[in-house]
DNA sequence: GATGAATGAGGATTCATTCAT
DNA sequence: AATGAATGAATCCTCATTCAT
């Protein structure tokens, strides 16, 4: 039973810790989004987070690394929340799942996106190559992703047999695209609102063929 | 004639002004680039182009102020070459012409993109409302300029009539995830090489329709 | 009955605090004589001698008491060590007897002599006058003791009639120089095969008067 | 003519470096010797020597390079008085002649050597290697300088034939030991007076040989 | 008694900016 | 106009010490 406690005790502490841990991920994310990297001191996240400076430093070795952290945990979450969404049958609803679920992010992560598609994501002195190639490592991970259900639905005969690689990228920046039109203008009506937009020009492009897209019946 | 040396020796200076500016600019852009704006020192800049530290303050207000000299002339240099390059009859050829100057500006000036695409445009203290403002002034500017061919398109029945700002939006993002993908890997082929296919899927969409698209000879 | 127990139980105890307190103070010797008092942190030699940071302040007040309780031990060890080899019938048998003595201490305690001979001392903010004072009273202590011995020698006709303060200073520091000389050299042979040297030159000095000493059958 | 000027300007400016810096490293002196390497912040040898923190760092890399070029030079001072002293027809008048330099070196730099010889140069963390490897260096240059005295003066049959080495240090901090005497005492008399004692013992040990020392007329 | 997480004062160092020459 | 030495505010990080458990 003193076993059990024991066990008890030492849960609880991690569960604590991690509490702490994102308690200061947390207010980090805001000031950085506000303020950007060389902006943001370790002291204002401490006063933020309602810790002492030295407090700080025992969770993260450094401002670099404590900035890394918070980048590469929501990234992970938004990626995540991508690949869940991805759980369709039909590969044309694969990627409306897709856009969707990366507008949701935004909607609930204004901070970090703000961070993040904001033009800002600060070139760290040294530590930025770790940074950088995790955040690419993560980025490319995601590419290779929405690649296979590219390939997929090429297979199929869904989607046209173009270069997987570039119809990714095009894909992800069309959405970041519409991300930062929606961020840097007035938002007055939801992001998850252009889905079906986006989708229907990934898919059927801009050209006009004479409504013979809408005869079809394909527009999304 | 004294009045005539005068306004020579006006010009002279002026364009000796102007050369020194742009002598400047032009180093402070790869050190910028190659280190991003706060792991840069004003001391080499000096250096690199020659100049006292004092003389770069008689040319700049401040380091931030230096920084955006640079950034904004280098984006007004590469949607003026954007611009000019959409002098075409055709509306197809227009946006042909604008994704091909966009990524001969890439491949020209690596530097300068290695740091306004790649994530980097520092967000600046106090002086960072004006800069950003700047950029975004300089890009809706753009896009602005993108949606009147679009539009002039969907009126002449080329092209689908959709909300020509996500149009344009679409389009210029899908261009730098392009170009992001091109800058992040090998380069083993020029950018220019990927002007037909990045045209083919903005207009077309990725979508197979049994292949229509290529039986009315539309694939650009 | 139960007196006598709880008599034992604070033997037990005070032994047992004793044996942590050297426990601790041996470990500190180390990592204090390795890497100098302002690079030495608490928590090292917490790690090191197994307690926790908290337990190590039971034990000392502070940072500089517990590096002063160290030096004083071991200087008073050292003296200790030398005062009772002095424990023989002839002058010259003391004084041969006290280099012997603090050669070996010496040979046995490099950590605490690198730290203790090997210029580092370091200067203790404001306890450092406590404990230049307790090295110091130390010192004097055992330079005292050795004066007695010189007067005592001078009292039979042994040793000449010099200021025995001065004389004694000069003993105990050119036995130093000898320690450094082999501290910061080769060390092949033991630094107790100087002995006779070292006794030799204090006794005999080194100005050659033709062979007068040899004849005598005086050097030592 | 200009030219001229040029190259007295360039002069006046190096003296001035010169000037300046001499000007730091004796503040340094002084405060470093009252309160140690570790108790001493730049500020206030900033403060002290009147100049901004920032300037030192125009002058030296870091602290410890300040540290260690205000050790080096004095040392080298040091032993350069010594040697220049040694400048003499006579062995033992040569080495009564690095008895009053080094003794004379200590009355005029008594915060010096409060530092040097006061148990105290610190444990400098990692450029420590170098600042006692430098130390260390001076050091033995000086002790074989002495060597080649006492080789000279075996030779000339005037010093007994023991290990030179060994009768160098033991020389040395023979006089060491007499200077920490005089420092940690009331310093009443000169140190100076004391020449003539030190090199009595060097030369003729402390043994009474019945006087024949005396009868020589040998004692110095 | 033992623990070790939390604290926050303290200091070295950097670098944009100024200004006397 | 050009220079570059001097400035000192600003900030990251360390670590001795405390105290709630």
């Amino acid at each position: 039973m003193n076993q059990l406690s024991d066990r008890e005790r030492t849960k609880r502490k991690e569960k604590e810790l991690q509490f702490r841990h994102s308690e200061i991920l947390q207010e980090a994310e805001k000031i950085f989004a506000a303020k950007g990297f060389y902006n943001t001191t370790i002291a204002e996240i401490a006063q933020a987070s309602g810790f002492a400076v030295g407090t700080l430093y025992q969770f993260f070795q450094s401002k670099e690394k404590l900035y890394m952290a918070m980048v590469v945990e929501k990234m992970a979450l938004m990626y995540a929340g991508m690949t869940a969404a991805a759980e369709q049958e039909n590969t044309i609803e694969k990627l409306r799942a897709i856009i969707r679920a990366h507008f949701q992010f935004v909607e609930n992560n204004l901070d970090f996106c703000n961070l993040f598609f904001g033009w800002d994501t600060a070139s760290l002195s040294d530590g930025h190559t770790y940074l950088r190639n995790r955040m690419f490592e993560e980025y490319v991970n995601h590419a290779q992703y929405i690649e296979v259900i590219l390939v997929e639905g090429m297979d199929k005969n869904i989607l046209r047999k173009l270069n997987p690689r570039i119809m990714s990228f095009a894909l992800s920046w069309m959405i970041r695209g519409v991300i930062f039109n929606w961020m840097t203008t007035t938002r007055d009506e939801p992001l998850t609102e252009k889905v079906s937009l986006v989708l229907d020009i990934i898919l059927h492009g801009v050209f006009d063929y004479g409504g013979v897209n809408e005869k079809n019946g394909l527009s999304a």
